[in-house]
DNA sequence: CTATTACATGAATATTTTTCATGCATAATA
DNA sequence: TATTATGCATGAAAAATATTCATGTAATAG
């Protein structure tokens, strides 16, 4: 039984008139007619008296009135939020990252989408390149920071350049340098991430073909700078995990320079979602406002 | 947009599969993955994810979920109440009657039919025969006592032959007699009742030629009783409304012998609601419990 | 690498909804 | 009282939708 019905019904009862609920409802008498008589068999009970003055509801349709006004109501919040999701106006952001975008940059662009898009709302996930990529692949996630190149099935929006940077404590001999070689890396303590074989510094310093004399292992990004500051070793860590750290340790670029590339990845599946859509341009723009200036350590 | 394609999208979602919630409602896969389609197509969104392993909603589809449970839930409750009603277990019945009836029988009528089908019930309209009749014909109730012989195109249950009783102050001199001859009525002061035209009693005295004294009108069945309990005057009335009157006033059979035939008429437009149908066949039975030894004037 | 599982798809069919063109009854009107 | 609107009913035709059948495709498990 189709809703339409319903709302014929429902319309006629108010109005006490088939022909002016089909008129109101575009549709023809006849049609009223049949759908209200259709509805009957259906239920086995008669739900309108007709009479050359219009139409009553009997006790039967009165009771049900309340059921088929509800479904209506439904039907119509249904047609709505659909309506309000089909523009990208609300919706659900289901967005994965890692801890540096996760700390340095998602909160100003939550706050700033958010604004434009009130009733948008954020799902965050929080994990390693590999998560990342997990959720990318599964679907769990509708966007999500990544590091390009990428060979996920994914439109990718490149959004920054990041310098990768040795830290050493703030008084280590080699703290002064304007470069740090990464030959010398041998030379020093090192402090590494845990399943370190996808992330940035092992990358690197495995294509350097130098390798590092490993003391300590941790999983956690801030732990592994805590370490370093407090001495016991140096590390490689891209530039933008260290905003605001300025205090705490010292960072030195490398030599030869490298960058990780930070991208936006969004799977193909969620891809037309109309809010994932918002999101996507939104980051365009926002990756171009991306100014060096605010970098934290200069040289 | 059919009720049952949210079924099967509910379902699907709660089931996490297309072939499963097919089954679950007797339907083919097929069946299932076009409906979902065209629901998705419908709302300009997409609302699940499909894969090998089953389909999972998207957020859209999650945003959405709650509001077709709605108006499946809608449907399912509606369905029920018109079960009920089908069945007669349910509904509600709108009875007239005039007043003996609705002050000696109907409280025992509805507790008694209240008991067998406790989800049914009443709205009373109390009114003079005339006004019943109108309801009757307008079809403002379902069902309505009115007396015999009757003109309406209702199916017509007669219920009891009630006698018309002259009624007398307690000490009259002819308050001892055995009957009470018909043309003696022009010797006393005659209390009637107002639009007297239906009422039994002017009926009655029309058609034996006896013009009565009328010294009094009143509207109301129990006022006009009080009056002759006063000494005011006699007049007619029905036996029913004298229950348990017999220390106001003194009742008489007439002589000839007048009955007044009640009979619960059932409008050919309601004959067939089902809660109508239980209680014509309700008072049908109850009729021929009709015992004549609980009479309160018996001679 | 093959078999299996689960969803997709296109064409055919069945069903339902909608319309058109009238009919029928009743209430208002002349 | 006959007449004329008005409002709902109805049957057949047309349009739209839902359902099935038979088969396809892709990912996953063995």
């Amino acid at each position: 039984m189709s809703v339409l019905q319903y709302d014929i019904f429902v319309k006629s009862a108010e109005l006490g008139s088939l022909t002016l609920a089909a008129e109101a409802l575009g549709c023809t008498q006849s049609n009223a007619s049949h759908a209200i008589s259709a509805l009957e068999k259906e239920l086995g009970l008669i739900l309108m008296q007709r009479k050359r003055s219009g139409v009553r509801l009997t006790p039967e349709g009165e009771r049900l009135l309340g059921h088929m006004k509800q479904i209506c109501q439904g039907e119509a919040m249904l047609q709505e939020e659909a309506r309000q999701l089909r523009m990208g106006e609300s919706g659900k952001l289901r967005v994965g990252s890692f801890t540096s975008v996760a700390v340095h940059w998602l909160p100003e662009i939550i706050k700033r989408f958010q604004a434009l898009y009130p009733r948008i709302e954020f799902e965050l996930l929080n994990g390693d390149y590999h998560d990342v990529d997990e959720w990318l692949r599964s679907g769990k996630v509708d966007a999500a920071f990544t590091r390009l190149p990428s060979s996920l099935p994914c439109r990718l929006i490149p959004l920054y350049e990041d310098r990768l940077m040795a830290i050493l404590p703030l008084h280590h001999a080699k703290a002064k340098l304007s470069a740090f070689p990464i030959s010398e890396m041998r030379d020093e303590p090192f402090i590494s991430l845990l399943e370190s074989s996808d992330h940035d510094s092992a990358r690197l310093l495995r294509d350097a073909g130098v390798q590092p004399d490993i003391r300590f292992s941790t999983k956690d990004d801030y732990a592994l700078i805590a370490m370093v500051a407090n001495g016991l070793g140096v590390s490689i860590v891209p530039e933008l995990l260290l905003m605001g750290r300025a205090d705490s340790i010292a960072a030195v670029p490398l030599d030869p320079p490298m960058w990780r590339s930070i991208a936006l990845a969004i799977p193909q599946s969620s891809e037309n979602r109309p809010a994932v859509k918002r999101f996507g341009a939104f980051m365009e723009e926002w990756s171009k406002e991306l100014n060096i200036p605010t970098q934290p350590f200069s040289k």
